[in-house]
DNA sequence: TTTACTGCAAACGATTTGCAGTCCC
DNA sequence: GGGACTGCAAATCGTTTGCAGTAAA
């Protein structure tokens, strides 16, 4: 299998990643360009299953291994973020990979993506009064959502 | 094995949530009180395995299935919360069964408790600008804790 | 006595891993 | 050509479940 990546047109952002794989001395292969393209176009946090998917209407052979294997790659550059649920598979979000709240709808599973003002500023608080080096976050806000709530 | 809860002295909480499980129809099985009492007196956010543990020090025979099954019937009931860690085991805190902020260092895997003011001001107006019926939330926050940034 | 609960062991399911072969660079 | 990457299948591991026996009420 061979893919030119220069061949095809690109969002900046895909780019960008693409350049960032091949500083890291990562092999652009099919597969990963895929998982990759596929992240970034699905606004859904898709499971790794539905990646998989996706990825294998393109390329058939794609292993569900590869999928995680490349999500983990991802995450470890900052490329995406992972959304884990206790139970069921852990969600991807890959349009935006910086922390940021989310809603999540406990019937239908839909995770919604919102924007909470000044979060930075509490967690810059926290982490003056309690002497934490903060790192990151997670804020998941359950619920039932709009549609779920009229269907009953 | 028989227990008379009656006959010896429980927090104010303790004797509650016994009245509660009475209420349901449940039996109070030693391992079940042991179990609750472990859970409300360990403010370290134990995990299954700990509560296992522990509670095996009275009643040796405790199976790590009742242990689980008795968690989520606490959890089901309200007195205790779960924090589902993607990797790992879920940490239970039966001190706090209300949702608050978690602060959680990503080396040695404490977590502490932490008050953020308003919060609950916060998913109000969520719910209110978004149309979702809130239920709970979650709120951790990820770094590194004082203890281990001076162990470097 | 009734039947909820227990311990045990097997099942489960998402994710990871070992390995032999493949193919990007 | 070399070694990172792939597909496959088996392993992992926290948690759940089935079942026959036990004991709380």
């Amino acid at each position: 299998m061979h893919v030119n990546p220069h061949s095809q047109s690109g969002s900046p952002r895909l780019l960008a990643i693409l350049q960032q794989l091949r500083a890291r001395g990562c092999r652009l292969t099919p597969q990963r360009v895929a998982i990759l393209q596929a992240m970034l176009t699905n606004a859904e946090h898709p499971t790794a299953e539905q990646i998989h998917t996706r990825v294998k209407a393109q390329f058939p052979m794609t292993s569900l291994a590869t999928v995680y294997n490349t999500l983990d790659l991802l995450k470890e550059m900052g490329a995406l973020l992972e959304i884990e649920l206790g139970h069921g598979s852990s969600r991807f979000d890959g349009v935006n990979p910086h922390p940021h709240p989310h809603l999540i709808c406990t019937r239908c599973h839909t995770i919604l993506d919102t924007d909470i003002p000044h979060l930075q500023t509490v967690t810059d608080v926290v982490s003056q009064t309690t002497g934490f080096m903060v790192t990151g976050y997670r804020f998941d806000i359950f619920g039932i959502c709009p549609t779920c709530q009229t269907i009953g």
